[in-house]
DNA sequence: AATGAATGAGCCTTCATTCAT
DNA sequence: AATGAATGAAGGCTCATTCAT
């Protein structure tokens, strides 16, 4: 996705992947308010070496994403491979299970303090056309109403993650994931005499 | 709630209103990460005032949240009263529709960044009693199923917010709040033979 | 010393006094960081009283410090003449004992933040005349040596009063202040063969 | 004493010198009050730099105030070495000297608005002990009386500052220095008959 | 390329002083 | 005359970003 003249050094590729993932954590566990210098500390490596490889806090936050994104729509394609009924299902699933324990991608997604649309287009429409497969699969499949649109599933979305951040994963899973799950169901037809 | 020995000066009480409402518009606006500085200016008061009224940033917060709170409360329940039925449905939208506008109400009712529990244990007590007081009502009305509790409702109220802050009112109100209201509602019985 | 072309009147004048008093006792206890409006607190009184009779805050301290010397000249002045061998001893023991509880007459006389000799010039004529009177006394008494003149004295109230803080009263007295008074004291002549 | 698990940079090992001696010279002169941005721009750095080697003003007082004592402490040994009945008498002068344009080590001292026994407690045992060794090898040496002890000098070491600072040098040596001169020296026997 | 030191704008908060009530 | 609310200039400290080593 990032095209470069020439490819990393071995050891400048293995401080980015590093720089990445720390950021990863941080952010995830103490919000986007930790210094650089703490990323850098816990990576290990000093200030300026954050900086070379992403020029801004704002850039790593971009990368951050990006990559969150590429692995959670590759596990939601092969999950609906798998099983197009529950595809859905298991995608809502695994998105409030991922927001909960990432600010960073929750807000990116739901598009708080970070235009995810703007700062990563091609993210944004991979990740919103691997929804509408998914849904449409699951909608083939009759497990999910038809009027149903990929816009309401990432809506969904968004309220999961903040309701999974605001109450355990299991109590949501056993509480309002059913709630959900039962509204996105198609609707028994009104009894006939 | 506030107790004062004496009135505050007819002066005082507009300035100390008045920073309130501007403090409520700007966090709302531009989340809790504006400067006292700002609020004081768009306030048209020197910064020392507002220091005067609210004497840290956390009390200013605090007392936003409890003026809103009380705001939301008694809206609710008025409604509740006139339409049992619906009182939980209204009471769902109508915090959904504050909270998109309101960055910290909905951060202290989800307790990101803000304990409102601990903060303002009073308020936090009087709006759980609130929600079991409503949803009580709109079960005994029959249009919300039993297996639902407080705990379920305010999860939900979360995870509106989020998707209405997300989404445009009028769009969560048609496509998605029909989904919540049908997960909601009481289950149709299996068709016996 | 001051004039005003009316004598205040009774309340004003009553204010004033509580100030003074409550401002000497404050500052005593607690350094001159106090603001005044914990002085003004404390006295009973809105700030702009204080400002009314103290337009500064540093002439509030003036007011203190002339005060206070005025009280020591006096005490001092009385005991010199009921015991004139004693009286400058007593006169040093007394200002330790002032100074050390009396943050703001210590810096006075040692000049230190507070220029006495400058902001105060009568008191400051007044106390080394005082000091010079007793000394004289003492001379001719023959309890203190003649070689010793009013300055010096000074100096050593100055370090007395800082003796007097760092150490404990007691101690002082017993350890440090022997000490002081066999070095102001006749010195033996050189016994002859 | 102060341990790092690698040396300074040179550029950083020179800031920070240039801070400690610019900070030393200013707090000495202005006293503490002066603000860190002061000292920043006296030394010709950014407040931040001040901030990276100091994390809080205390901790540079600290600083200054333990490389004070350990100069101090350094030289008093010496020179009691070389000629011990003059040591105390040397260590004396040279205290009151130093604390005369030194408010921070004056006021390290004497403990006032800095505990230097809780701050530094290496460096007060250590000042402490040096002065009980001065003290016992001039009283061993028969030029200072044995009944006085380490914590008197102590005590008349802030006195001295004090004096020191409110008189001049000259004067404080030929006036009021051999007075407590002749307080210290070994008194004479009462003369038998 | 990496390092980590330096920068400096900006934030929260305090407080001497002024001024409307 | 008294009150106490308002002002606004600092001050200590943080942190994104730049730059010398």
């Amino acid at each position: 996705m990032t095209e470069r003249s020439r490819p990393l050094r071995a050891d400048a590729a293995r401080n980015r992947a590093r720089v990445l993932q720390v950021a990863y954590e941080t952010f995830a566990q103490e919000g986007a308010a930790v210094p650089i210098d703490e990323i850098a500390r816990r990576a290990g490596v000093g200030a300026g070496t954050v900086y070379r490889h992403f020029p801004t806090k704002e850039s790593l936050f971009q990368a951050i994403v990006a990559d969150r994104m590429h692995q959670v729509i590759e596990r939601a394609l092969a999950q609906a491979a798998a099983d197009p009924g529950e595809g859905l299902y298991a995608f809502l699933f695994q998105m409030a299970e991922q927001g909960a324990t990432d600010l960073g991608l929750t807000d990116a997604v739901a598009g708080v303090g970070f235009d995810l649309a703007e700062a990563l287009p091609d993210a944004e429409r991979k990740f919103m056309d691997t929804v509408a497969d998914i849904l449409a699969r699951s909608q083939r499949a009759g497990t999910v109403r038809s009027d149903v649109d990929a816009a309401d599933i990432k809506t969904l979305i968004v309220g999961l993650q903040a309701m999974r951040r605001f109450r355990g994963d299991s109590e949501l899973m056993h509480r309002v994931y059913p709630l959900i799950r039962a509204g996105l169901a198609v609707p028994e037809p009104p009894r006939s005499a």
